[in-house]
DNA sequence: CTGAAAAGAGAACTTTTAGAGAACATACAT
DNA sequence: ATGTATGTTCTCTAAAAGTTCTCTTTTCAG
């Protein structure tokens, strides 16, 4: 169990590592959390260690390594930085994290495997799932599950034209669909993509 | 058997700890169902020890877990089925799961925000994250975050030649780079993608 | 109505977390 | 080898959080 300030120096610490390669000294650990005391810090990594969290490198500077056994927060990650082609890790200001319970964990929330190419060009390919929020209604642009005459089920980017409803693929090799309203049922609107490698 | 207070007050420690990972403290649980007495609440959190309906986690601060089954639920999303189009949804035999603590919350996990289109054609697009385990090795294939001449980081497909390493966007409007092994680093290795709409 | 259970206030106390900084030890660059 | 940056070990202080009490009020079944 990590105290606050001890949770953001273990943020602090991955961070670094995987920009520089190596791990802060005490005094740039200070800095990034405000405060001044080395001993003060000396204390938390010191803890770290303790509790598994990170490991001794031998005893010199910048001394320390990320390690196994943790038990990490269970639903949130910190989003550590931006990746670009061409450019270092850029530290996103204000420790942002990813809330997954808060996001995908709702109650009405459910995952469906796609299969099919249907929606390639939103990045939703073939073997990905999609997090979907359980919903009788959508807006204009929403990629849904579409009920159409209660038999077929698809993936689709809704657009409703009066009281037609367009269903859009994300694939330049086929066509729209439109159907009268009542023939479409909306049943959930996706919030979320994941895909394991 | 539950009073009505020891009841919103689970309520509240369960949402409390889906929202932010950790267990809230006397008085914020107090403020939260209007109780101005830390004696109050502590007694009430005491009680739900008693019932069985909480556990302690040491004696630190925030120091009080969920029990067994509320706690699994925060991190397992029901896989419902697989869509496809023009097909019903496909449902899936033996009610599979998706593990978002197994496969992502790892230790050596963490999040970057991806910047740019160089991924694009593996379904990588701009402002999705990736989830990255920290790595040192890789092997053919895989998606990297490689740091080249320690200055520039990058996100990639590795392709080893020898003692030459081929980083692989998936662009078609971009070219391959290709460095000697000593120039690039590898940093991690991405194990997921994750988008939110 | 009456008594027990539930609910709340708050005082007094202990423990944990947090920060500062001094003094000293060790590692690194030159 | 020597100076400086860094790491280690302390002590002191204080704020925040948890614990243990006692007291009072409210609710509700019998």
């Amino acid at each position: 169990m990590l105290t606050r300030v001890e949770e953001k120096l273990l943020q602090f610490i991955t961070r670094f590592i995987a920009q520089n390669g190596h791990a802060p000294t005490l005094v740039e650990m200070g800095q990034a959390l405000g405060i001044r005391s080395k001993g003060t810090v000396h204390r938390y990594v010191e803890s770290l260690v303790d509790k598994g969290h990170l490991r001794r490198n031998g005893r010199g500077w910048r001394g320390v390594r990320l390690t196994g056994e943790n038990d990490r927060r269970l639903t949130i990650l910190p989003l550590q930085g931006r990746i670009a082609a061409g450019r270092p890790i850029e530290a996103i200001p204000g420790q942002r994290e990813v809330n997954f319970s808060e996001l995908l964990l709702g109650h009405d929330r459910y995952v469906l495997e796609v299969s099919g190419d249907s929606m390639i060009e939103a990045g939703i390919l073939d073997g990905d799932m999609v997090v979907v929020r359980q919903a009788d209604t959508a807006d204009n642009g929403d990629i849904v599950v579409a009920l159409i005459d209660n038999e077929e089920v698809t993936l689709k980017r809704l657009r409703r034209h009066g009281d037609r409803i367009e269903l859009i693929p994300a694939n330049s090799t086929l066509a729209s669909m439109i159907y009268p309203a009542d023939r479409v049922r909306i049943q959930g609107i996706v919030v979320g993509q994941l895909r394991l490698y």
